[in-house]
DNA sequence: TTTCATAATAGTAATAATTCCGATTTAATC
DNA sequence: GATTAAATCGGAATTATTACTATTATGAAA
């Protein structure tokens, strides 16, 4: 998924083209990190004085619906990032200070599939939280 | 841990004896679920009129600072559970409707301990979700 | 290229979870 | 029983998020 496939996307789904969501995807194709909505606002109104909140998470959601972002939370707010070409399925390292990620190329899911007598599973999180070698001096708790 | 254990941490650690603090305790005790501030405050709200959010956020945080108690976030809200007495070491299957848990007794990070490099490692979660039978016939997306 | 229907946005209000704060009450100690 | 610090109440403040209405802009059709 780069910003052009997931305009033509948008494109063939119906939405339209704008520049703020174009703008949106380009901030986060250049980032391999999760987002805020208030880190994306904060760039966004750079660009576009008056941007509104309601802007921002509209896109976010929509985005996340059609598989252009995925979501995380991260200490109680919800965190956005490019959806990851490299593989089907994988998990990330997180940085807790800047949302930067890296990726595990395994998943636990593969090794023990969970089937838990009763219980419908219909998803999973697996996450390493830490801090990266730039915000690892201080790290702001 | 237990009600009697979890006081007797308190007290030692010069935390004074209350009853809300023993019946919150008791709420959780008999309950092996994850439950929402909201739903120990309607409990407690039963038995004590006027039972503030103050107390039960406080209460809530500090059991779980002395480790009594362990919090997760399912939907943009913060849950807590009794700490689990079964093992070192586990994670969890819950029921995102009702918050009700199963232990999975196995950690990824036993099989494949992530060693990325430049990142300081301090966590993890690894948690499955799905609905239990009783929240399985009709789950309230 | 103008027109038109609809989607997108701004600006602001509303909601929901959580935290904070001053005044009062209570538990533990003397 | 008096004292002191912790705990609580009640409500206000904060923060993230969602909702709503009027306005604007996009894409398609005339």
């Amino acid at each position: 998924m780069n910003v052009q496939e997931a305009m033509d996307l948008l494109k063939k789904k119906g939405y339209k083209y704008t520049d703020k969501r174009q703008d949106m995807l380009q901030l986060f194709s250049e980032e391999s990190r999760y987002l805020a909505a208030k880190d994306v606002l904060e760039t966004m109104q750079k660009t576009y004085d008056g941007m509104s909140f309601d802007t921002i998470y509209r896109n976010l959601s929509l985005f996340t619906e059609l598989g252009i972002l995925e979501a995380t939370e991260l200490n109680g707010e919800k965190r956005f990032r490019f959806t990851c070409a490299v593989d089907e399925h994988h998990h990330h390292v997180i940085c807790l200070e800047c949302g930067k990620t890296k990726h595990i190329h395994h998943c636990p899911m593969d090794d023990q599939p969970v089937q838990e007598a009763g219980f419908d599973v219909i998803g999973h999180k697996f996450e390493i939280y830490g801090y990266c070698s730039e915000c690892r001096k201080q790290p702001a708790s």
